[in-house]
DNA sequence: AGCAACAGGATTAACACATC
DNA sequence: GATGTGTTAATCCTGTTGCT
């Protein structure tokens, strides 16, 4: 525990030149006296700190100690500055572990980089709570190096043209001005603006890409959780979707969930059956799809899709009860 | 310009507590 | 008991500010 603080007492004193003892006491969530221990124990080990006393005083290191994160690339430090970008901090209780971590890969970049990767990583999102599509898909695919012309467009901040194919579409180009890369369990989005109005690519939808050179239009700071969190809820509630109430035997959940576009709320009903909160693309959709699942399930709300499954029921009822 | 008062920060010491 | 850490207090150093 000591040596890890230590080493990272030294990386902070690496970025950012010159801190107070109190300072590198609240970074290393120790006493400023326990600060003063360690700067004295990297002092008797040769670390070349030392301190400038009075007012505007702290510590620093001498110019030109250097520290060594050997075997790491600039891709990898990119990869492990985004995946603790996000939400990581709030992960299996390892915050201050990861803060640490983080601390430790951008010290490992060479200074003219620094600024750039951790600019590069604010443009990937990795899991974010939000998803667009609750159901579970199988792994969606992108091949390589139509990912790696989309990240490079990304990373680089330069318009990018893809050819989509979007759903029921005949696939087309279109040239987009890339925001950011989000990833949720096994799928993969673009965010990007086009001709000025927002859009989300699923990346399994394009078929190929090309990095152009023109640089792309979009602000420098980006908060991408912000920006995904808001296409979500706009997703949701665009369009004809309905979204239902609904009551299921566990036993058909996934069959449910499979067809649905999205499910927003989920809780255990009286006798053992869910009680589901389910988006639908419109209500022939939620109809034929509470209609596979027979006795199975029951919409609770809207009261439109109860009357119109309730006519087709009476519908093939009376089709089928006539003899023949 | 010179001086004193003040503020901010480092330094040092003593002691207590927790953990191994 | 050794080690690591936190708390408290006194002291020293240095820069800033206001006064003469």
């Amino acid at each position: 525990m000591r040596a890890d603080r230590l080493v990272s007492l030294v990386l902070l004193l690496r970025q950012r030149g010159h801190l107070t003892a109190a300072t590198l006491a609240r970074e290393l969530e120790v006493s400023t006296r326990t600060v003063l221990r360690d700067i004295e124990a990297l002092s008797a080990a040769g670390v070349p700190v030392y301190a400038e006393r009075g007012r505007h005083g702290g510590f620093a290191l001498l110019p030109g100690f250097q520290t060594e994160l050997t075997g790491l690339n600039h891709d990898e430090a990119i990869a492990l500055l985004a995946a603790g970008s996000g939400r990581g901090e709030q992960v299996f209780g390892l915050g201050s572990a990861l803060a640490s971590a983080m601390r430790k890969v951008a010290g490992a970049l060479p200074e003219s980089h620094r600024a750039t990767a951790s600019d590069a990583a604010q443009r990937f999102l990795i899991d974010p709570e939000t998803d667009l599509l609750s159901r579970r898909l199988a792994t969606e695919e992108v091949p390589a190096t139509t990912m790696s012309e989309v990240r490079r467009a990304v990373l680089a901040g330069r318009k990018l043209r893809i050819h989509y194919a979007a759903a029921d579409q005949t696939p087309q180009w279109r040239t987009v001005d890339p925001i950011g890369l989000v990833t949720v369990r096994d799928r993969g989005y673009l965010l990007a603006t086009r001709s000025g109005t927002e859009r989300t690519y699923r990346l399994s939808r394009v078929l190929a890409a090309e990095e152009l050179p023109e640089p792309a239009q979009r602000p420098n700071r980006v908060d991408l959780d912000r920006i995904w969190r808001e296409r979500c809820a706009q997703f949701l509630s665009g369009g004809d979707q309905i979204t239902a109430l609904v009551r299921v035997n566990p036993a058909r959940r996934e069959d449910l969930v499979s067809t649905a576009l999205a499910v927003r709320a989920e809780d255990p009903d009286a006798d053992g059956w869910l009680r589901l909160e389910v988006t639908f693309q419109d209500s022939r959709h939620a109809e034929w799809a509470l209609w596979q699942l027979t006795t199975d399930a029951e919409a609770l709300a809207p009261q439109s899709l109860r009357t119109s499954l309730r006519d087709s029921a009476a519908a093939i009822a009376a089709r089928y009860g006539a003899p023949t």
